[in-house]
DNA sequence: GCGATCAGCT
DNA sequence: CACAGCTGATCGC
């Protein structure tokens, strides 16, 4: 296998410069403070909260580009030996702070990656990246799209963040007398919380290390860790469960928002179920619930009526829903499109769904004909393979016999949609022979 | 002992 | 199911 040029998400070696998307834990898996393989590109914002996320990096190694200009870069070409020019376009992703988007374009043709992102046509700032896209690809066809493909399935639908964030506003003002937490990760959901503090006036608590990088992103006087000064508490997501709201109302009122595309535990239910007889209006749950088989419905009957005693599920997401994903490769028809995000809900090949907007069936000769004449063949894949379930019980002879499945992938189609799933994000994205 | 990786959980 | 990501166990150096 030649060497390649440019990772994106990706960490392993091989490539001459690598590019982050957003600081996400999935997205720098591999990524440490003693990595050095090359350059490192990212936007400003990264670069902002990298020391903070990787204390003790080569910061000589970042490289800030700035969003919607060109920029050059000189590289060895994989294909030929010589020096070749690279140019490279950093698009804001929506996605959370600091994410963005690449566009390359080079010998090898012309490439988007899109990282994590939102597109949300009705929003100002989409209509700007809109506006860029366009710009920048002009008279150029994009060869290939590497896409979120998170919620790439027609099952996902939901209104736009500002609209989420009025729901979660009514939420809290309709609880006047009740202490209220959101489950938030390390970096995301801000203009929620943002959102929340100048519609109600209050000032929102974090935990220390959120107010760090609370400061780092430029925001000083909406944030403290002072409990006695609000009612509303930003808190890890993974200490937010059913257990730690009884747990806090044995103390005071307390009601869960949980802002996400996945209202997991909402799914078990119906929507006319007396799970949700309960007095307290919903506002979300009569477009979201999706009827999913209960193995123990009694089981898992007792987890809901908790769940929904203290906890509001929210369709607040930092990515895209299906309609936004569909605009999206209508905007851009890309000749070839990847899934960049293998564990996602219902994982489908984008091509399943989008194969018909682009011109698939003529992939980039220049780029990936490794692909040609597999497209279709994938595209049947992805709809009847089988979850991988079990994973956690599997023996050593189980997880051998799907590692050696994932080496005999490389030549064989049959397994390619079931390697996808498990493969973590990021790509090498400029390989010659285009097998990552 | 340290970093990388994985299992388990939410 | 699992957005993103923590904790804790284990492995290899």
């Amino acid at each position: 296998m030649e060497k390649g040029m440019i990772s994106v998400d990706r960490w392993s070696e091989g490539s001459q410069v690598y590019f982050l998307t957003h600081l996400h834990a999935d997205h720098t898996n591999g990524l440490s403070p003693t990595w050095k393989r090359g350059p490192l590109f990212c936007s400003s914002v990264t670069a902002k909260l990298f020391p903070f996320k990787f204390p003790g990096f080569n910061l000589s190694l970042l490289s800030v580009l700035d969003v919607t200009h060109w920029h050059s870069l000189s590289l060895i070409s994989p294909s030929s030996g010589l020096e070749t020019t690279v140019q490279v376009m950093a698009i804001d992703a929506h996605h959370c702070p600091g994410a963005v988007m690449y566009l390359f374009r080079g010998e090898f043709g012309c490439m988007l990656y899109t990282g994590d992102f939102r597109w949300e046509t009705t929003s100002k700032r989409a209509q700007i990246g809109r506006t860029t896209l366009l710009n920048a690809l002009k008279n150029e066809k994009l060869d290939i799209l590497y896409l979120d493909n998170t919620y790439c399935n027609p099952l996902y639908s939901f209104p736009s963040r500002e609209v989420a964030a009025k729901q979660v506003v009514n939420i809290i003002s309709s609880h006047p007398e009740h202490d209220i937490i959101i489950g938030i990760d390390s970096l995301g959901k801000e203009d929620l919380l943002l959102y929340i503090s100048r519609l109600l006036n209050m000032k929102i608590w974090v935990w220390p290390e959120r107010l760090q990088i609370m400061h780092l992103l430029g925001f000083h006087d909406i944030f403290t860790t002072k409990t006695s000064l609000t009612r509303v508490r930003a808190v890890p997501r993974y200490s937010f469960s059913v257990d730690t709201l009884e747990g806090l109302n044995t103390l005071h009122p307390t009601i869960g928002i949980m802002p996400s595309g996945i209202p997991w535990a909402v799914k078990t239910a119906k929507p006319n179920d007396n799970l949700f007889g309960s007095s307290i209006s919903r506002h979300n749950r009569s477009s979201w619930s999706t009827n999913v088989a209960m193995k123990k419905p009694n089981e898992n009957l007792k987890i809901v009526e908790r769940y929904h005693q203290y906890i509001y599920s929210v369709p607040y997401s930092d990515h895209s829903c299906f309609p936004e994903i569909q605009e999206f490769v209508k905007l851009l028809q890309p000749t070839n499109m990847k899934g960049i995000v293998s564990k996602s809900p219902s994982y489908v090949d984008p091509l399943y769904y989008f194969g018909y907007l682009c011109a698939a069936n003529q992939p980039s000769k220049r780029l990936c004909h490794k692909l040609e004449g597999e497209e279709v063949g994938e595209r049947v894949e992805a709809v009847h393979v089988k979850r991988n379930r079990g994973s956690r019980n599997s023996t050593d002879a189980e997880s051998k016999r799907r590692r050696a499945t994932q080496v005999d992938f490389l030549g064989v189609r049959v397994n390619r949609v079931s390697l996808l799933r498990r493969l973590r994000c990021g790509a090498k994205i400029v390989d010659i022979d285009c097998t990552e």
